[in-house]
DNA sequence: TTTTAGCACTCTCAAGGCGAGAGTGCTAAA
DNA sequence: TTTAGCACTCTCGCCTTGAGAGTGCTAAAA
């Protein structure tokens, strides 16, 4: 599909107004707004063909025209230009993030913020995760009688915490030694290799072992670390949500876990850091997409620690900024995560 | 205001009738449906007292009858029978709990969407946290160069892990030794016991000790622990958010930490473990609210170590069963903390 | 005194009709 | 190839209208 460039311009233009207004586009009215140096029968003309190639379509005969699916797409793919953010939105950015607080959590929040009140959209932001988990670091700490907390850090950075009920008391003192063993012992190995290890260990050990690898094991199979939403209510606000059914069918997808994570493993779990991948209308798979569109990045240590980000909003939406947005977020993650989490 | 009994019958049924259908309430249909031993115009007399007692409205002349905030509010002081959840029901939900894996975040999460499933609307929960941090232990970890991960857990559980960078790079031995006199002097010491010990220390040892005690100190400002929210979408599905803006506006307040949190302190805060609060349409207070209910508890153990559970949905909601439902999750969690948490 | 039957009245809601407005496609001229 | 002109189409808001549901009041019955 060849388009010329007054096309080209025309879908644009159609596609910004339609962004702007939620209605759809009479050719009139856009050679008015625009002061474009042709007619509107110009413009009528071209875009009859643009509805030839399936780029736009009518509501109704008679009523201006709107972007399909395969016009967005086309514009993103094609038409976009990468403008990148103005200097001043960078560095508001880059700034809330160097003042927060030192911690992963803070900044995943802070970046989940970021994104829902730039692009004006629901954020998703899910926590760094290595493919697979390496041990660092073990914790036993007394509660109470036969209770115990049981902190396990892993490579990277992650943190899991976890009860533990023991057969007897066991008191703080042996409890560390055990811990500092495995600690010594484990560092820097996958589960495999502690498995491995298990003979050397008394039946304690062996007990604290046997739930250290299970929540490995756990871990490593997981997809995604934690996931952070924000700006759900945002979207609420759009006009092609108004009927509240179709928001809701959006929504539960960012807000039941399972769902979220298919949809993350089947697209941007394909994809590179760095890429950004656009989803438009549910790409036809995902029926309860079909409003919507995502756009989502992969940040992160290539190979060892990665996690995702992403906004949801209308398909009616400003590609081009929201494109820009959530590749520089991703950026700055990334270089969080690779100065201090990294191996 | 006392009511008759027949006005009390009637007033309930209507509710009842409302809370169904969602919508206004006639004498005729109500005899009808629930086939009352007496005649529309004598509950259509009875219905004229109840609205000059400002319990129901008509939202038009020569339309049913609505109960008002007011009417709901004499409901829930006064009608509401304790009826406690169906035994079944009781069964599953301890049942999930006692399968789900042994970690704070697993039961928090579980029992927001335990009260979200169960009641069809949002519901959230917020993490134990106790009014005066308590230190219990210390964790270092080298991870790259100057880089190092602070991992501290406080007495009842709660734990917080922050990047540091110090000013030259310092050996995992070392720190493990300062982690564990640290480890050791403080156990059980609040902020003021532990900032007068700064002298004690060596030099890393007081920058490590500095960066503690702020931690200490901002835990111990917060009002709640983390907040986990479920069933967001379950209030899209009601018919008074159809307009998705009045949705909006009540999801907000939930996705808002700042406005949430406010508003747990001014109310549930005040409460006993144990027992419960119910906010009718915002009670005058909460704008946002003005179209919805909150039903809250608190539990945990008292005095130590508390947080707080809700249900936010329509006005027009199942006082009976929402109350039943969150009380008892509330005591579950506070089973659960008491058990595996206390000090 | 309380309850009920009857009746006139009110108000909403859905359906249908109508005109304005915006947009289109086509044709013929520039 | 572009444009002006024109007939045509479709939506949307507005109005009217009738059905339906519910009310309040009054007078009779219990």
């Amino acid at each position: 599909m060849q388009l010329t460039d007054r096309q080209k311009l025309i879908l644009t233009l159609i596609i910004h107004e339609h962004i702007r207004t939620a209605q759809p586009v009479g050719s009139k009215s856009l050679v008015e707004k625009y002061n474009l140096a042709m007619s509107s029968a110009t413009v009528r003309n071209e875009m009859s063909a643009l509805t030839d190639y399936a780029l736009l379509r009518q509501p109704h005969t008679s009523a201006g025209r709107v972007p399909t699916e395969e016009g967005y797409r086309f514009f993103v793919g094609n038409l976009v230009q990468k403008s990148g953010l103005p200097t001043n939105t960078r560095r508001t950015i880059t700034h809330q993030f160097y003042q927060s607080r030192q911690d992963i959590e803070q900044w995943l929040r802070l970046a989940a913020s970021v994104l829902a009140n730039q692009s004006q959209a629901a954020s998703l932001v899910t926590a760094p995760h290595a493919e697979k988990a390496i041990f660092k670091h073990l914790e036993l700490i007394a509660t109470r009688g036969r209770q115990l907390l049981m902190v396990l850090v892993l490579m990277g950075g992650e943190i899991r915490q976890q009860f533990i009920s023991l057969s007897e008391p066991v008191s703080q003192e042996r409890l560390s030694t055990i811990a500092a063993q495995i600690s010594n012992m484990c560092t820097r190995c996958d589960v495999e290799k502690i498995s491995r290890m298990r003979f050397q260990m008394d039946s304690l050990g062996k007990d604290i072992l046997d739930i250290l690898i299970a929540e490995m094991t756990l871990i490593q199979e997981s997809t995604t670390g934690e996931i952070y939403l924000d700006g759900m209510t945002n979207v609420l606000s759009e006009p092609e949500f108004a009927e509240s059914d179709e928001a809701r069918q959006a929504l539960h997808i960012l807000e039941e876990r399972s769902l979220l994570e298919s949809l993350l493993a089947s697209t941007v779990m394909n994809t590179d850091v760095g890429g950004i991948q656009v989803l438009i209308g549910g790409e036809g798979t995902w029926q309860e997409l079909r409003q919507c569109s995502i756009v989502l990045a992969r940040y992160g240590d290539p190979n060892t620690l990665t996690g995702s980000i992403g906004v949801l909003g209308p398909i009616r939406m400003p590609y081009d900024r929201t494109i820009s947005t959530v590749r520089f977020v991703a950026n700055v993650l990334s270089d969080l995560v690779t100065e201090t989490l990294a191996v």
